[in-house]
DNA sequence: CATGTTTTTGACAGCATGTCAAATATCTAC
DNA sequence: GTAGATATTTGACATGCTGTCAAAAACATG
């Protein structure tokens, strides 16, 4: 066998900032093969199509990401918890220069056809699936928090509130790119959850 | 001089059903042109790009799409109305076979760069000014609401919540297709900013 | 009826994805 | 050490996209 002449994690992390800063549609195999200095031809070898690569450097992306969110809802009073996930998750829209948006929010949009149809079906998947494991790290983080008294809703339906207010807050960064709004927005969110006082 | 061979109008309808359904970006003129009957070539004599067709198209929807809003918000209690809104919100949606989601935030979410650089900006601004039209709606009725004690909230950052809930409805319904659950989040938003009873 | 202006039409350039055959470089077996 | 097998690399190609342009066509106006 002739060995392979680049690092594969090197490609899907090169690809993948490609993919985050330009979408999957704006990203073109052209400029993967230029960042990572791997000719396009080879890219298609290795990987079989820009949505395999794309897929298998969001996965990357994915479990990276839902550790981050995991650790930040790991510590503290259920109001610290709920405050350092959005943190986190607003701090994530705005890196990059420029603001790179979500890449999970942004993926889903670019989308062919709903649910069902579509030849992307193993994208929405993906998607689909960091979205409800994220709701069920809420879903969980509200579930403790009210054994201890911290919460009195259900915690189902408020984590199910969240996820949608997290992506709304991907789309309101890319509309208007007013980070302080946005955490506005996810302390307001809070405090219709927890109560405005103490919580 | 010559009379043009098409109505302007059945073309930007014609023109937006494709944007809806496909996205901007893969809506191709080859496809509007065959819907239209109109050769490729003059859809650019008339419009000069597909981004400025497909603004026009697009604002075409927008004024539609306000004015249906503001008369969901314009009758019944506060409940009453924030449920039409999300009713109409949540079947806009889910219209269509399949299901064409929000066209707003797709072509947001299809953009380049985010706000300030980008090439597209005439579009993103498109898309903010139909958001900002909204919201300011939103709150308009939650400050008449106030008025009438049926809220006793901050309507500003009331109707910031109301309109991000509906960006994130948008991309929830993308990722599972689930319209009872859409329903249900819409809902308990309502609960949330009126309480759960009465209201 | 002739002139002028606009629309229409078809061919072209440039860039995208994806395919393929040929060339290349290494590993393995002897 | 050498020869063969095998996977990677490379460049050319097909197809489809946006956008441009010159030539042809069709109507309005004098």
């Amino acid at each position: 066998m002739r060995p392979r002449e680049f690092d594969h994690d090197d490609v899907l992390r090169i690809a993948f900032d490609q993919f985050w800063r330009n979408g999957v549609r704006g990203a073109s195999m052209s400029d993967i093969a230029r960042d990572t200095g791997v000719q396009r031809g080879s890219l298609y070898n290795a990987f079989g199509s820009k949505e395999a690569l794309f897929l298998q450097a969001y996965e990357r992306y994915a479990g990276d990401y839902l550790a981050a969110l995991q650790k930040a809802l790991g510590a503290g009073s259920l109001r610290k918890r709920l405050t350092a996930f959005f943190d986190l998750t607003v701090t994530n829209f705005r890196s990059g220069t420029p603001p790179r948006g979500c890449p999970t929010t942004r993926g889903l949009m670019e989308l062919g056809a709903a649910e069902g149809e579509g030849l992307d079906e193993d994208a929405r998947q993906a998607f689909a699936g960091l979205i409800s494991r994220i709701t069920a790290l809420v879903q969980d983080t509200l579930s403790a928090g009210a054994e201890r008294g911290e919460f009195n809703g259900n915690p189902a339906a408020a984590a199910l509130h969240i996820i949608t207010v997290t992506r709304g807050l991907a789309v309101l960064e890319r509309a208007f790119g007013d980070e302080p709004q946005l955490r506005k927005i996810a302390a307001h969110t809070i405090d219709l959850l927890l109560g405005r006082t103490g919580g």
